[in-house]
DNA sequence: AGCACGCCGACT
DNA sequence: GTCGGCGTGCTC
């Protein structure tokens, strides 16, 4: 008899232990079983197995308890090596997250722990032979000869069906399933060696000449050429026989980057990113583990890559948010790639236009190295920004969306038959429905927010839960009939432009607009084919769009982002504006930016204009070492939930007096409501823990995290955010 | 997480 | 007298 002992699939810190499971055949470590659990078939995942000569009932009275079966094995070899099971137990524990949920992040959906339906594994009927005995007939021995020199599919051998069932039948070859792996179309673009440059020389030397496990950063302005030093990084420590894991921010686009390994290394390329489909993506994922690739590119999840070796991983754009799980397990991906780095003793590159200020500040530290790359490849510089006051444009009679500025270059730009983008911020575009009487607008009865009117279903819908409702007739406050919609989403911004500019083509690019699998890619080609010469859109369009006619780029309110209630607001606006700054001119000619303000002062929006990341920095530091903000401490946002206002509030006081009571050279900040108070029928209160060491965290954690989340039984329970990204 | 069980109010 | 809504406990 064996004794299983096996973590269940739901991601509760309730369930957060291993439940003990019997099977009379031998059952391995590391795979998933069926498992019937408090009248629920659902999945488990076997941490460890031992032996034993008792009988069930001896055990069961061992115990005290009832014993189960494992109902069925779904693996035959364990899903997850060594080195990732206990990266996931590390992650467990510094994320104060259930062991599972760790799993599930780590793999692709087919290999989850977790019951949902599965994708397909696709395969084709192949033909092995299995004899070296003769056939009956010259043309059987003839095609066996043939099956003999090479694997075939049954669908391409050049002989009938009948023949091939004729060998089959006398057990000379046999017919059976192969898995067959997808692998992902990506565009081919140009990936030509080039000779890089003496300071990218200079910065791949560098690297390859720190020690191991060091992280170096490359700070490199837009255009400096990054992607060659990636590049030839890559080639030196495939050379050195180690592998690489090159991770990219995760964006509805594919990004460009995969593209060039993609061209440059071929098939020694996997990807792992959300443009995949479920199969593609277990495909690319069996791929590493049969060890046929040696780089893996991919978004945040790529870091959890089974591939063995590293030699090297590189972060690009590391400033992203997209590096930052926001649900369950919430981890920073640096962290984990330290973790490897650590098991692997691998070097760690992060690169950036705009690198966080922490990373910046660990590296003039000496933490990390630091290389700079000030210059464009091709010499040129980088585009003109002009601020516009739109105080100074309502006080001269422009209540319009565009300063008279704006209205100029764009037209311009499109006399000269190039180019345009526009960036519009997402909030203040969405539209929704207001009552002209009360002055109240329609919001979601499970959460805070308003709801938002989509024009092509005709209904509101919340963006925070699944609620959505047809147009009310009458407001729910006073039930006035006189009910307005607010706001036009883009529309209203696109009729603007075709009424001010003249022959405008304008294309919007939203979530309206892109909301199917390949409209974006569509809609891009057709930007590209000069089919529209203004691409409207919100900030989607910041991030990786690569146009060589775009020569002019306008953002219609740099503000948004400022004034957000997040102490990474301003970096936040410098590094939005830098990256939209630099889809303008990227061809031959050069190109201009606008960018419209009501702060135009503003360090974020004043060095940004000047692509002045140097003293940005400085200022930022001063903000963030005056308010006691990273790097100058450690964040931990606690979230103390309940489905009343009144347990939680209660909850949150008292977890903050543990918090005080033993934490001595912390700063505890809170409790306070959550910036959207609730969310889905549950109310959410925040504790903001700043400290610098990080032990007597993590041990009054513990015991928090016993008595909230696993004694509570649900009432209230809490979520810690280490090193959060955004505090909204 | 999600099912069973039990308690209580509403409705045949 | 019975149906079902929700709060509570528990899962090998
Ligand atoms: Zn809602
Ligand atoms: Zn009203």
């Amino acid at each position: 008899m064996y004794i299983a002992h096996v973590l269940v699939e739901h991601s509760s810190h309730a369930l957060d232990r291993s439940f003990t499971y019997l099977s009379k055949k031998p059952v391995k470590a590391g795979v998933r079983v069926s498992i019937f659990f408090n009248h629920q078939r659902i999945v488990g995942y076997i941490l460890n197995v031992e032996y034993t000569s008792k009988t069930k009932e001896e055990l069961e009275i061992e115990y005290g308890f009832r014993l189960a079966y494992i109902n069925e094995l779904i693996d035959e070899e364990p899903i997850l090596n060594e080195e990732l099971l206990s990266l996931a137990k590390s992650l467990s524990k510094a994320t104060v997250s259930p062991l599972i949920s760790c799993l599930q992040v780590m793999l692709p959906g087919n290999l989850k722990p977790k019951s949902v339906k599965r994708v397909a594994i696709k395969t084709l009927k192949a033909i092995r032979v299995i004899s070296d005995e003769k056939a009956k007939t010259s043309k059987q021995n003839e095609c066996l000869e043939i099956l003999r020199s090479k694997d075939f599919f049954l669908h391409d051998v050049p002989y009938s069906r009948a023949l091939i069932s004729k060998l089959e039948e006398q057990g000379l070859i046999e017919i059976y399933d192969q898995e067959i792996l997808r692998t992902p179309e990506v565009e081919n673009v140009d990936s030509s060696e080039v000779l890089l440059t003496d300071s990218q020389k200079k910065v791949v030397e560098g690297i390859l000449a720190t020690k191991e496990e060091s992280i170096s950063l490359i700070h490199g302005v837009t255009g400096s050429g990054k992607t060659e030093v990636y590049i030839d990084l890559t080639r030196h420590i495939l050379e050195q026989g180690k592998n690489v894991i090159m991770l990219v921010p995760e964006i509805s686009l594919t990004p460009m980057m995969v593209k060039i390994f993609k061209s440059r290394f071929g098939n020694q390329v996997a990807i792992l990113h959300s443009r995949l489909s479920a199969g593609e993506k277990y495909d690319e994922y069996r791929r590493i583990t049969r060890k046929e690739v040696r780089i893996v590119v991919g978004a945040r999840s790529a870091i959890f890559a089974p591939l063995e070796d590293i030699g090297l991983i590189i972060m690009d754009e590391e400033h992203d948010s997209s590096y930052k799980q926001e649900n369950t397990p919430r981890y920073a991906t640096l962290q984990v790639a330290k973790m490897r780095a650590r098991t692997h003793k691998c070097r760690i590159v992060l690169g950036s236009a705009t690198p966080l200020v922490e990373s910046y500040a660990r590296a003039k530290a000496g933490f990390y190295h630091l290389f700079e790359l000030p210059e464009r490849i091709n010499k040129k510089p980088l585009p003109h920004v002009d601020i516009v006051n739109m105080e100074e444009e309502t006080k001269a009679g422009n209540y319009g969306y565009m300063s008279q500025l704006m209205k100029s270059r764009l037209q311009e730009t499109i006399d000269r038959g190039e180019q345009a983008i526009l960036l519009l911020n997402k909030r203040g575009y969405a539209s929704f429905i207001k009552c002209t009487d009360c002055q109240e607008v329609v919001k979601c009865p499970h959460c805070d927010v308003t709801l938002t009117y989509h024009k092509n279903e005709d209904r509101l819908k919340c963006h925070y839960c699944d609620f959505s409702m047809s147009v009310p007739r009458e407001c729910p406050s006073c039930h006035s009939t006189h009910l307005k919609k607010i706001g036009y989403g883009t529309q209203r911004i696109e009729e603007y432009i075709q009424s001010h500019i003249v022959n405008a083509k304008v294309m919007r690019f939203d979530y309206d607009t892109t909301r199917n699998k390949n409209s974006h890619t569509k809609l891009l080609k057709a930007f590209r084919n000069k089919e529209a010469n203004i691409l409207v859109g919100t900030q989607m369009i910041a991030k990786g769009l690569d146009f060589e006619n775009v020569t002019f780029v306008g953002v219609l309110s740099a503000d948004l982002t400022l004034t957000l209630p997040d102490y990474r607001a301003s970096e936040r606006t410098f590094q939005l504006l830098t990256q939209v700054a630099g889809r303008s001119g990227r061809g031959e000619k050069s190109g201009s930016v606008v960018i419209q303000t009501y702060n135009p002062d503003h360090y974020a929006i004043a060095l940004a204009a000047k692509h002045d990341y140097a003293h940005f920095y400085e200022k930022e530091m001063a903000y963030r070492k005056l308010a006691n903000y990273p790097p100058y401490c450690h964040l931990l946002a606690i979230v103390v939930q309940s489905r009343s206002d009144a347990v939680v509030k209660r909850a949150a006081t008292e977890i903050k007096y543990h918090l005080v009571k033993s934490l001595n050279d912390a700063q505890i900040i809170g409790p306070s409501e959550a910036g959207i108070f609730k969310m889905k029928d549950t109310y959410r209160e925040r504790i903001l823990v700043k400290y610098k060491d990080a032990k007597p965290v993590y041990r009054i954690l513990e015991s928090l995290n016993d008595f909230y989340n696993k004694k509570q039984n649900g009432k209230v329970s809490m979520v810690c955010d280490f090193h959060p990204y955004t505090l909204i």
